[in-house]
DNA sequence: GAAGGCGCTAAGCGCTCGCTCAGGTTCGGG
DNA sequence: CCCGAACCTGAGCGAGCGCTTAGCGCCTTC
């Protein structure tokens, strides 16, 4: 039996969504209806809590305000929440980082660019990211891959950017695809340990790691 | 009711661990008596595989070639497995990282060798490294407590030899603990990302990192 | 070679999980 | 005013979970 989905599949992805006036993306705009967002949104802030696998699908209904039973019209699985979650969030982390890359200037001027904003968008939105980044291996094989291909391009836009750099001759940079590994892997983990009520607000840390990639790939001033 | 336990509690961490031809300790030595041992590591491979959650006391035993029940034996629940590796990783990491802390030599020296190590342990224990990194939000409330005070002493061990960097004029670092967590997640994510059908080596991920980290601290030659 | 107990297994208990399904409620269109 | 579709709930199914218990075999001890 198929299930007609109310998330629209189709849906280019940022293309609904709303600014507010600080100038965010207000998050999940692009799922509608109302309920498989409610749904969407209390499945994000339990996986992030709990991890996938200890979150039940009695938790997500309860904090959505609904019964278990509702989960099961807007989601064909708990899994398939995870997948769109996961897809999202690493289409708008693309995003982020493709803009960075895409823009004007040096190189050391756009890594920068792309480490503050990635950097900023795991902080601010850690929630989120934290499942994004961390409760991949509980996709099954096809959805996996597909979230895997999505990290290669977000590699490889790094990676360009760090290797313009080089040929340029404003970085120094013996292993190429390893800082690019490590940078990412910095970036990455801020979504693991950043906390809400710690001393450093998001805009703090990406200012911070953008510095110290800076270094990282040995920028001449 | 209390069972007897057959891992002996009261024993020195790395007392009784035994050196292979290699100088690695032999991990998991001191956990005795054998069955306790292979339950251990069935355990390690198992949480690190599929997480904590998704692991089932069944899969554990099997893997151990014993049946479910034999691992009530040794253990009194599935949480004391977890943290006995936890506590165990822990211990060794901080061992490592200390070794460095405390050796001769200029900051920037020990700071190499510190990471170093970290990493190579990392990488090559990335097994054991995972669960002891990513699992931690599965232990109940004490036995967390206890684990994230060991990991404060790691911290602390090496925001001290990058504060005697500072100190010595041979780092120029404007936020050392920002700086410190930055390095330490750096080193930790080793972990995730790292495979050992990939084209490192734990010794060349360590070199790779003592350099990056080396610039990070803006060290002057 | 009988006694005692340690380490283990077979069987299964009580529970909660992901998920299903029949039926009730709401609401726009004819 | 009624129909059909969309949405949601209450009740609960089968499965698999963590963990327990009764008892068996095999070592050690005398």
């Amino acid at each position: 039996m198929v299930l007609t989905l109310s998330v629209k599949k189709g849906r280019t992805a940022m293309s609904a969504a709303q600014e507010t006036s600080g100038g965010e993306m207000q998050p999940w705009s692009e799922v509608t209806p109302d309920a498989a967002r409610r749904l969407l949104v209390a499945a994000v802030e339990a996986f992030a809590e709990r991890g996938y696998h200890a979150t039940t699908t009695r938790d997500i209904a309860g904090r959505a305000g609904m019964s278990p039973a509702a989960l099961y019209i807007h989601y064909k699985t708990k899994e398939e929440l995870l997948h769109r979650i996961s897809r999202i969030g690493h289409d708008k982390a693309l995003d982020i980082v493709r803009s960075a890359a895409e823009g004007e200037g040096t190189a050391a001027e756009r890594l920068s660019d792309a480490v503050r904003s990635f950097v900023r968008w795991h902080a601010g939105q850690h929630t989120t990211a934290r499942v994004v980044q961390y409760e991949l291996d509980a996709l099954g094989p096809e959805a996996r891959a597909e979230i895997i291909a999505l990290r290669r391009q977000v590699d490889a836009e790094v990676r360009s950017i760090i290797q313009d750099g080089v040929e340029a001759g404003d970085f120094d940079v013996p292993d190429v695809p390893g800082t690019t590994l490590a940078v990412l892997s910095l970036c990455i983990d801020v979504a693991r340990w950043f906390n809400v009520d710690g001393p450093r607000t998001p805009d703090e840390v990406g200012a911070l790691y953008a510095d110290l990639v800076r270094r990282m790939v040995g920028f001449k001033e």
